[in-house]
DNA sequence: CACTTTTCCCAAAACGTTTTGGAAAAAGGA
DNA sequence: TCCTTTTTCCAAAACGTTTTGGGAAAAGTG
């Protein structure tokens, strides 16, 4: 059904190899040809055997990715606006992303190295990056193409995208410090995830820029298992300080719990409490008021990695590709000055 | 770096031939030296390359999926879920997934287009099904390989599998008349997709079966769009109501817009109105009281679509793999008799 | 005109498998 | 023993491209 080179040669009356040449754009074929072969093969349809091209040029043109939905992290619109950019990107490119579902980091690895033992991909992409994390480990120990999107404790050189996690969460700091807040408490996911640890440091900068002590009795850290839960916990627990907080940072996927937690105690978020979250959840915009955050913008992001592996997998040192993108502070309803 | 197939032979002192079938475990190739072929390809990490394999074989060993996550759909833990299973199914069976991520109906499209007619894989799985959907006509046309996780209007026979919403529908909407209700009310999604035709369809005839009149002002569709916002008015409008509902029916994905609206009334939910959603994600069994809600398994239902289309890859009638399956409810605490 | 250069095309090889169609060696049957 | 059958192996072809390394014809050059 599907015609080939060789059928759409003879078609043509040509060889393979100057219609192949002709698609290609060579110069060794003259632009007659060239118009004639390429209205043909718009005519017939032709398009080449990914696989055969594959085979030949020593290339899967593909690359992996492996996402583990057990870190409900997945659920964010954030998570799905890399992917779009990341997969933009590789079709505009011509690539194929095939994607992993693992249940757990084990899970994580072993789909990991199906993909590059099997040959299946020639760069990978890896998203929620632990402090210490052997799956960048295992990719520079066998000198295989790869970007982060994020950042752990390596020495040796490579590339990634990182977000300015600490610049956002010091720059909504020192903001909330210059409203007037001097109680900031922070409501963090435990460390674990390196971009976790960039907020707290951003946090505590951010005290130490405007001034302000960091109380330990402010600082809150929940299992990354159910934010909502425990946030609504650590919420209850802020406000039984003798000198409760005026305002609090936190990631925005906690932002049920502290809700929860603020209504219980019959606090107005925003109006008693200020807020700002890490991410830009459709909740954010919707609630009333709605809460003020700092917005990563995860798509370019994902084109920039995608663009980054390109260059990597062609032999570019990876150590020349490390960015690391400013993240935006969205003002909305629940930034004011203490009341 | 990794060895080939010639190498591997090479190193045995047999041909590629025999060290190809002794490792699909032909018949032709004696026990002994089979072992030998199997530890000495172990022994060198040996793992045949699968371009190379898939262009003899003629088969790309890859199926494709679209998502569109302008749907919101996409955060739902269902989806991750139903992702998770089509993932683990698919590798089982030795093959890829590859992802298309796609802003609209269109892109949508033009990425199928794109795996189908680039002979980039072998099978497409369709999610997110509407009532008039272009891509089914599209793919019977052309005699192309597929199976839709949910249903469309098509009289030509295609692989399905799908939840029965409107027997889940009908479930809830009976159990909670037995209950006692007598007025429940309907927040559904404006339909166009086609789960939610479903939906109503089960609710209708739950009352009926109960023995309920169907009041028109009991039921509200919202737009895709943003089911909290609208839900949340929804709410406040079905309370307007001389005789309003004492439960309702409901996309869980909605739950914040309504426990938002039931707030404002002063109506505690469990209590003062019952309340059953349609999937059971996150904040269903998190949330105080928690969320009685109908369960589809996602995850088993994954599982199905990959081995029905493997399948219906190998040639078999692709309208003898239509499946139904049962959801289950889900009872937790607000679904209690009428106050 | 004879020679060089440029233009345009192509045959053959290669990528790494699996499958086809034997063939040699071993085993079984009379 | 001789013939048939079974067991075990392999050379060659095929999958559909792209790349290599020319080579013939046309166009310039003197």
């Amino acid at each position: 059904m599907t015609i080939n080179l060789k059928q759409l040669s003879k078609l043509l009356k040509l060889s393979p190899t100057t219609v192949s040449r002709a698609l290609a754009d060579y110069p060794d074929v003259s632009a007659k040809t060239r118009a004639r072969v390429k209205q043909m093969a718009i005519q017939q349809g032709y398009q080449p055997n990914p696989v055969a091209r594959r085979l030949q040029k020593g290339k899967t043109e593909t690359i992996g990715i492996v996402i583990t939905p057990e870190q409900n992290y997945f659920s964010d619109t954030f998570f799905i606006d890399l992917l779009s950019g990341i997969s933009n990107q590789i079709t505009r490119a011509g690539y194929e992303l095939i994607l992993g579902v693992a249940s757990d980091e084990e899970h994580e690895m072993q789909s990991m190295r199906r993909m590059v033992e099997g040959k299946r991909v020639d760069g990978m992409i890896l998203t929620l990056i632990r402090e210490q994390d052997p799956r960048v480990g295992y990719l520079l120990d066998r000198d295989f193409p790869f970007v982060l999107y994020g950042r752990t404790r390596e020495t040796r050189p490579y590339a990634f995208v990182d977000m300015d996690g600490k610049q956002a969460f010091e720059k909504a700091c020192t903001y909330l410090a210059g409203l007037g807040h001097r109680r900031i408490a922070l409501l963090n996911g435990e460390p674990g995830f390196m971009f976790l640890v960039g907020c707290r440091e951003g946090y505590e900068s951010g005290l130490f820029l405007s001034g302000l002590e960091l109380d330990p009795d402010l600082i809150r850290e929940w299992k990354h298992k159910d934010p909502s839960q425990s946030s609504y916990r650590w919420t209850l627990e802020l406000f039984k300080n003798d000198n409760p907080p005026t305002a609090i940072l936190f990631q925005t996927e906690a932002v049920n719990g502290i809700f929860k937690g603020l209504d219980e105690l019959n606090l107005q978020p925003g109006k008693d409490v200020a807020l700002i979250g890490y991410d830009d959840l459709e909740i954010a915009r919707i609630h009333r008021p709605s809460l003020s955050v700092l917005r990563p913008q995860a798509r370019e992001a994902g084109q920039r990695v995608v663009n980054i592996l390109l260059e990597v997998i062609k032999g570019e040192d990876p150590g020349k590709f490390q960015e690391i993108h400013q993240v935006e502070m969205v003002i909305r309803e629940t930034s004011l000055p203490p009341s």
